[in-house]
DNA sequence: CAGTTTACATAGTTCACCTATATAAACCAA
DNA sequence: TTGGTTTATATAGGTGAACTATGTAAACTG
């Protein structure tokens, strides 16, 4: 394995890691995987059910019964696409809006008192780490359309 | 949110989007939770289905059932420890060995399109950020082993 | 206007996780 | 040494997240 295949796996070994990490111990009654759609509905405001899927890089029916059991929560709501009478527009509610920023608030929570052990070099270390992450992440995905 | 928490919120987003983003990539046959499972048996060696719940951060049952899937086929195998009968020792077999290096191959193959378009400080750069990652993992385990 | 495509939902399956509980070995105290 | 507790693992039972295949209805299109 060259150099540049192990930076790879050692930074998607560690960003799993992280990920994984901080996900287990901010536990409330919402998934993964529920938050992760309620982040996307708000970036992505009224939004098709198949635009969600593909921006969250999931099968259409998987985003389907996702979305249902978001409503079925009160945190996402539909009205019909006044352009199209087979598509739906979901967004968050008040109450999912509410749902995301507490679940924010959480994630946050979890590496704080890791963060506050730190001085500010080691918290500028992380920021160009972030940095470091997002631009790959700009690269990965034109590479990624590109064909 | 203070700028430690804004830190916090975006190497989680960022540490997220790079692992979904690889592990959507790089489909085998093999699931995430048992290619990790692959890469923790390759790394504690011969260990007790406890010690791996642990390390992985997962119930005893998950794991359990987990390595019942990996022996079934064939990538793990276990013997009984000879200092507690209650207890197995579950290694990789070859085999397993064999799937985990084509796993690791593959990962880094989703990158290295991204990664050959990179310069060497930016590859440092990336160097860092891992550096980075796993030095806040290792300080958030022992904050969260205190208690 | 008939046929195709598009948007979404439903059916059915698998895996990954959980809690609760069963089982059996090990340890420990009287 | 035996009876009770703790420990190591397995099993049962359930939910959520993902998939493919397919159904349904609206919208295009020749």
């Amino acid at each position: 394995m060259n150099p540049r295949e192990t930076v790879a796996n050692d930074l998607l070994r560690s960003a799993a890691r992280l990920s994984r990490w901080a996900s287990r111990l901010a536990a409330f009654d919402v998934s993964y995987a529920q938050a992760r759609l309620l982040a996307l509905l708000d970036e992505l405001g009224p939004a098709r059910v198949s635009a969600l899927a593909e921006a969250d890089h999931c099968s259409q029916p998987t985003m389907s019964t996702a979305l249902q059991r978001l409503e079925s929560q009160g945190w996402a709501g539909r009205v019909p696409d006044p352009a199209d009478a087979r598509a739906s527009l979901l967004s968050l509610t008040p109450a999912g809006r509410d749902t995301l920023e507490e679940i924010r608030r959480a994630r946050a929570a979890v590496l704080s008192p890791t963060l506050a052990s730190l001085d500010e070099s080691e918290v500028a270390q992380l920021r160009a780490a972030v940095a470091a992450l997002d631009d790959l992440l700009l690269r990965a995905a034109r590479t990624d359309t590109h064909h």
